[in-house]
DNA sequence: GTCGATGTTAGCAC
DNA sequence: TGTGCTAACATCGA
């Protein structure tokens, strides 16, 4: 479920097994989930030390002593796991790293839609993804400087990872409920006032989900993400869940903006 | 068997 | 060049 904190929980796991450690083999059980020769990179993995990681948006960084980047990006499924015999590899385990201290480190991708490249550099790989700030750093101010003057609806302009990386599609439906403002908005028609909500709400789902390590029914009673189908935190046999957290009886609307499954309150998020 | 899915990218028509 | 829409990717799980 990779967005911004998934990643970010799982770089900070990714960085207590991987750090100062040699990478002494790569295994690949399913080459689909390489953006890259197979050779190529385990002629740049084997022997290397990893001296660091990073995170830009929704994209982990492995620094090699080479100099060169290991990108992991986790599409739709992915997720990280570490195990010490073969058998035990996670089911979905399409790579993994052994490494130098007998453990080894699985890249886990169910659906396949995650993928592992090689960069020069952290900012070699950004630009070739054109990716933007990434949605912790990005200020206010910025954020208005690249949305005022769009004409397009709010939702799918959160989304592009060129204006600002790491915002997936449940995140923009909590910030967007956070700041109260509905998802088809013309961007182009927010005042700064409601571009300063945008940038606080995004800081705080963002924060939460970072803080809970991105379990989602440990957030707080207050965020609309309880209403997603797949959210089970809900009674069974009630559907408490439901309803806006600020108003209790008040139905969450599901309809699709920009062709994505999208979340609001009717209540809180005036269409205009 | 059917449907929808958290991400990204390409293609197409304006 | 910007925009909006759709499909495709691969597969699972409800």
């Amino acid at each position: 479920m990779p967005e911004l904190p998934e990643v970010e929980t799982y770089r900070r796991f990714l960085n207590e097994v991987l750090l100062d450690q040699t990478i002494t083999a790569l295994e690949v059980q399913d080459a689909h989930v390489l953006a890259v020769e197979e050779d190529v990179l385990r002629q740049a993995l084997v022997g290397r030390t990893i001296t660091g990681t990073s995170r830009l948006g929704k994209n982990c960084f492995l620094q090699l002593d080479s100099g060169q980047v290991l990108v992991w990006h986790f599409g739709m499924t992915g997720d990280v796991g570490a195990y010490r015999d073969g058998p035990d590899a996670p089911r979905f385990t399409r790579v993994a790293l052994h490494l130098s201290s007998g453990l080894r480190v699985a890249f886990v991708d169910p659906r396949k839609f995650g993928r592992i490249r090689l960069a020069e550099s952290v900012e070699q790989y950004r630009q070739a993804k054109k990716l933007g700030p990434d949605a912790l750093d990005i200020t206010a101010e910025q954020l208005q400087h690249k949305l005022s003057k769009r004409k397009t609806i709010l939702k799918p302009l959160l989304l592009d990872q060129s204006i600002t990386a790491g915002l997936g599609n449940w995140i923009v439906d909590e910030v967007l409920f956070q700041a109260r403002i509905h998802p088809e908005r013309v961007a182009q028609t927010l005042s700064t006032r409601e571009f300063e909500d945008l940038h606080t709400a995004i800081q705080l789902v963002l924060h939460t989900a970072i803080g809970h390590e991105a379990t989602y029914r440990d957030f707080p009673a207050s965020f609309l993400i309880h209403a997603r189908e797949w959210d089970d935190s809900a009674t069974p046999g009630t559907d408490q869940h439901r309803f806006c957290p600020r108003h209790s009886d008040t139905e969450i609307a599901k309809s699709y903006v920009g062709g994505r499954a999208t979340y609001t309150c009717p209540h809180c998020q005036a269409a205009d």
